[in-house]
RNA sequence: GCGCCCGUAGCUCAGCUGGAUAGAGCAUCUGGCUUCGAACCAGAGGGUCGGAGGUUCGAGUCCUUCCGGGCGCACCA
């Protein structure tokens, strides 16, 4: 096992665009279109990145001892973490490298660096050890470090540009489900660690959510409104009304009649055909717009949306900008996105073969990856040139018409869903000449606002979207090939540049347990019953509804409150169940990685103990009760540090739990840059437990209050106060509150 | 048939650039509340990392192949 540490990474940081820096949200910077920032090196880099300089020096001595004393140099050095504390806290297995080259004994070759790196330790460096079979170890100056995390020196994260992150894109005809929020939550998530805030530069970011209001799946609710429920336009708006004065969510509601209509088409085999044909009309009225079909689908899809917000607000989600389905048709931006792509030769009319007639894209498996295959050549030449007979474009053309060729725009003329897909990326890359939305407020959240596109002009004051360098789609891992059809839309079209920054920040669905769907009432098939975990379905009505879910955490949460906080007001109590309920949902979707498959089962979901969000909770209440206790503060105790004399402390053996603790509040900046890099917040997930364990393992070992010893009992404080601040931090990226008590 | 993902303790999952004795939680058992609150801590048992080859000083991690499971491969949206 090994980590890394950003305070010890060897790369570069990016540049800092100072003039960026925001420290509260605010939608005129944010949704800017993207300013060129000429990076500039902040004055504080040199303080901040102390202990990347003790990797720097120390990976350096050794460079300059290797080129002097055996006149070889390596691209980069290896920087490890020992199994254990007591054997350092850096590992540089550099001589097992070296081994072969010089042929010689690891264990001789790691002797000879070691003699010469002692003679001139760098700064913050406290000895250099040989260790098993030639590892060198280094142990650091605890005293020093500790005081700079006191400080809290960092390193720093962020750098120029604006980033987009597309989420939750809940089709508008039903009630979300825990699927679509482990969509929301991971994608809030990665929000919070890319923007801007007190810790760290960030990036600029824009959070979308498309609204899918033209679709099918609105259609089939239209179709149970206005041919089931035999509805209009008028009499929807009361049923709306009615659903809202009567306190009833709307989208339960459709949640029902969708399921319903789903059914309906296939009940009677007679009327199979004329239903289907009744769906069709109803979804192309509704895709022209300017029809009471339409208005009944806006009214629905809008209700449903405001509900959506509504649900996500819950857990702390917010968005900046909704792209609308019906703008991009009725902006025409794909006439504009077929134009360039025709112009780039990517989208080409079919003459012969099935798909006669159609305007096509060849495949992305069909591209010629003659970088990749060339790269796994040099690297093992026993992958060699079967693999290379895949057929080329030019082969393509001699050999008749593409077959696996993916149809953009369909013989009848109509675009299909991956051609608009296309039209809305280039959009967002701001590379659809002429087209934009129009931009109007939507609604309000406490400190910002809500947009929505609009076919009409834009508000005045609207911000502008799109212009992105980078931007993050959260879809999850069943949309992975139409993904990849739009990314090579755009390398096809020669953006590459806009296609290496287009991430598909892909997720595995959230299933149910037999078990579970069993206890909610649902008819499980002998077959489903076998299974590990039985897929949700809106079509069917099958699943865990998102606002049911955040009620039954919410209620579980209070029972325990009442019980432990009697003396609290009802305000405190139901403020503290919230909190509680949040934490455990939103860490329950983050402990997981990104393609796990997350068998949904109430008994895990509702857990509060072990690894949980409220177990992180919990530690920094804990914490903030010794300072009350104490009747002092957190700063007060780390201003304390440079003070003291706690060199023998950190140093003895008691010492040890304490080190470890100051050790792992360092890494927040490390996770939060792997976290950004994979684009996996589970790992930021794993370590506010990790750091939530190792405090209360301090905890339990130290009595802070009792201590007699006036030093002692400060670098305890400080302890206490430094891993407050982690924790809080690191829950606070996760969107986790910590209560005032709990 | 093709593509992607998964297979690690009884269960649910971590394990980053290949590194030292493969780790957590839950469950089971044992011990710890008159203490800064036990939503906690300490300890125990529990592993052929799906199988087989290969590369490497070193493989849970990389390569090949096989087995088992999931998802996706429409002129639907």
């Amino acid at each position: 096992m090994q980590w890394r540490d950003p305070l010890f990474d060897p790369r570069p940081s990016p540049p800092i665009p100072l003039g960026l820096v925001t420290s509260q949200r605010s939608q005129e910077i944010h949704f800017s279109r993207p300013r060129r920032v000429i990076p500039t090196v902040p004055s504080r880099k040199l303080t901040q990145t102390m202990y990347r300089t003790i990797q720097q020096s120390l990976t350096a001595a050794i460079q300059a001892i290797l080129a002097s004393k055996y006149d070889v140099t390596l691209a980069s050095l290896a920087v490890e973490q020992p199994p254990s504390i007591a054997m350092g806290e850096l590992a540089l297995p550099v001589a097992f490298e070296l081994a072969k080259r010089l042929r010689k004994a690891p264990r001789a070759i790691a002797t000879e660096l070691a003699a010469e790196l002692s003679a001139q330790l760098p700064e913050g460096v406290a000895s250099v050890e040989i260790a098993g079979a030639g590892y060198l170890n280094i142990r650091l100056d605890r005293a020093w470090v500790a005081r700079h995390i006191a400080a809290d020196r960092h390193a720093p994260i962020g750098g120029p540009g604006f980033r987009l992150i597309e989420h939750t894109s809940i089709n508008p005809n039903k009630a979300a489900h825990i699927g679509h929020l482990r969509n929301a939550i991971l994608g809030d998530t990665f929000q919070r660690l890319l923007r801007p805030d007190t810790y760290k530069h960030g990036y600029q970011v824009g959070v979308q959510n498309y609204i899918d209001n033209t679709g099918v799946q609105v259609a089939d609710v239209v179709v149970g409104l206005m041919h089931l429920e035999n509805l209009g336009l008028d009499t929807v708006q009361t049923l709306v009304a009615d659903l809202a004065a009567q306190g009833k969510r709307i989208d339960y509601y459709c949640w029902d009649l969708y399921a319903r209509v789903s059914q309906w088409y296939t009940a009677d085999p007679d009327q199979a055909a004329e239903r289907k044909a009744l769906r069709l009309a109803t979804l192309h009225a509704l895709e022209q717009g300017g029809n009471e079909i339409a208005e009944v689908a806006d009214l629905i899809a809008t209700a449903v949306l405001h509900r959506h917000l509504e649900t996500m607000q819950r857990l702390g989600i917010e968005y900046d900008f909704l792209p609308r389905e019906s703008e991009i048709l009725h902006l025409h931006f794909w006439d504009a996105a077929r134009q360039l792509m025709i112009e780039k030769g990517v989208l080409y009319l079919e003459t012969e073969g099935k798909n006669k007639g159609c305007w096509v894209m060849r495949r992305a498996s069909a591209e010629p990856r003659h970088s990749e295959r060339s790269e796994a050549e040099s690297r093992n030449p026993r992958i060699s040139s079967q693999d290379a007979s895949a057929t080329t474009n030019a082969e393509a053309a001699e050999t008749g018409p593409d077959e696996d060729a993916k149809v953009i725009v369909r013989s009848n003329g109509t675009v299909t869903y991956v051609g608009k897909d296309i039209a809305y990326h280039l959009w967002k890359f701001g590379l659809l000449p002429g087209k934009d939305f129009g931009y109007t407020k939507f609604h309000q959240y406490p400190n910002h606002m809500c947009w929505i596109s609009t076919d009409s002009p834009s508000d005045e004051h609207a911000p502008a979207f799109g212009h992105a360098d980078a931007i993050y789609n959260v879809i999850d891992s069943r949309q992975n090939d139409p993904q990849n059809n739009v990314i090579a839309a755009l390398r096809g079209m020669g953006f590459t540049n806009e296609a290496d920054r287009y991430t598909h920040f892909s997720y595995e669905m959230v299933a149910l347990t037999p078990r579970c769907a069993l206890d909610l009432g649902y008819d499980v098939s002998e077959e489903d019953q076998k299974r590990a975990y039985i897929e949700v379905s809106g079509r069917k009505g099958f699943g865990v509804k998102a606002d049911d879910l955040i009620d039954r955490l919410t209620t579980a949460a209070r029972t325990e409150v009442d019980n432990r906080h009697p003396d609290l007001s009802d305000d405190d109590r139901a403020t503290i169940s919230k909190q509680i309920a949040v934490g455990a949902l939103r860490y329950f979707m983050l402990r997981y990685t990104r393609n796990t498959v997350i068998a949904f089962d109430f008994k895990d979901a509702l857990s509060f103990e072990g690894e949980t969000g409220p177990y992180v909770q919990y530690a920094i209440v804990r914490a903030a009760n010794i300072f009350r206790k104490a009747g002092t503060t957190a700063e007060a105790a780390l201003a304390a540090m440079p003070t003291l004399d706690i060199a023998p402390i950190l140093n003895s053996e008691e010492g040890t739990t304490l080190w470890e603790t100051w050790l792992l509040t360092s890494r927040l900046t490390t996770l939060i840059e792997q976290a950004i890099a994979t684009s996996e917040p589970a790992y930021l997930a794993k370590y506010a437990f990790q750091l939530a364990q190792q405090f209360n393992n301090f905890y339990h070992r130290h009595h802070i209050l009792n201590e007699e010893d006036a030093t002692k009992k400060t670098l305890y404080l400080a302890t206490a106060a430094t891993a407050q601040r982690e924790m809080t931090r690191a829950l606070g990226y996760l969107g986790i509150e910590a209560p005032e008590r709990m």
